[in-house]
DNA sequence: TTCATTCCTTAACCTATGTTAATGCATATG
DNA sequence: CATATGCATTAACATAGGTTAAGGAATGAA
């Protein structure tokens, strides 16, 4: 992707000025994780903003030897630990590169210097936040006031084609139950068409 | 609770210079709660945030007739519509006194025109984001890996004597059960102890 | 006091999902 | 080619939790 398409893009969320772009600009480095590579991992702490643009990418927490999916992030998603980033902690998560998966990177600290003389950046991070935000809050009602079932078929529209490029076991871990059961409920699905 | 153990009980948060805590002074108004009484109802829009004082809120989504619980403030905490404050758009979750309450409220409004001249608001208010991002992080994590005996202890202990003054269908629906399954965990716990 | 309302508990039964284990099918590796 | 590894499926059984229904304690109103 290419600096002035990746404007466009993200003039879509939130204006941002030509002499904004061109200070941004400067910030950003290309990145690239191989399959399983690891962006995060619990415990780590981060300083940067990613953007995918290729690939998949899993968040996830791990209890007690178990892993939980949590979200996925997908090409134009920021698959950023906020957590970290905005509280200088480190992260409760981790992200892994599920494919070969393209990034593009920026320092937050920079990205925040820039503040002072460029304020729509700054409504930018809030717009990312919100929508963050308000993401979390839809996903979350979805998830408790639906059974699996339905939760399964709304992630299949969710993520168009994403079930057939990833391990099933990651699509249950997802949906909060075990593979087995997600077996169970594709065979009736199929039975049922 | 008086204006001057108000900001110090705030600058443990983020500190707010004195200079900044004049002018944001004059925001503050007194509200109250009768029981049951909402503060915001689904579908509303706020420009209002809150700081609890006195009572117990809940906070709850309805869909298909059904209420869910996602979470209860108790003083000191905000109970704020944050996703409809930060992007102006209608709540998706209601606000409910389960108890008489009292409450601080300022326009978020007027408290960002003060951004300009105030930076350390604007720096409370991340904080304060971050703050409310890290614990529903935490949460989610507990509910998800957690069965309903843990986190109904961990509610006891997250809110000590909440359970006394608020119906047990209440608590029963933020784990996620019955109160049926609710009282069958309670007595299985009191005939182990 | 009596009656109604609200809410907690208990029982009986049912369903979704977890657990364990066996099978089979790919794909990768010697 | 032969074997190993990773993954999806299926079956048999166990358990947590939902549903319906009944009863009882507390509270408030007539």
């Amino acid at each position: 992707m290419d600096a002035q398409k990746l404007h466009i893009s993200l003039n879509q969320i939130s204006p941002i000025t030509d002499e904004a772009w061109e200070e941004f600009e400067q910030l950003l480095e290309p990145a690239s994780l191989d399959r399983n590579d690891h962006l995060i991992r619990v415990g780590e702490r981060t300083h940067f903003c990613y953007l995918l643009t290729e690939g998949v990418i899993r968040v996830y927490y791990s209890k007690e030897g178990n892993e939980y999916n949590k979200t996925f992030f997908v090409p134009g998603m920021f698959p950023t630990a906020l957590t970290s980033l905005l509280s200088e902690s480190p992260s409760q998560l981790s992200f892994q590169a599920l494919l070969p998966c393209q990034l593009i990177k920026f320092s937050y600290q920079k990205f925040r210097n820039l503040f002072a003389t460029n304020r729509c950046l700054e409504t930018f991070l809030l717009r990312v936040l919100e929508g963050e935000w308000i993401k979390k809050e839809k996903h979350d009602i979805q998830m408790v006031t639906n059974d699996a079932t339905t939760n399964y078929m709304i992630f299949r529209e969710t993520y168009p084609g994403l079930e057939n490029k990833i391990p099933q076991y990651h699509i249950a871990s997802y949906l909060g139950i075990t593979p087995i059961q997600l077996s169970r409920i594709r065979a009736q699905l199929t039975k049922k068409s």
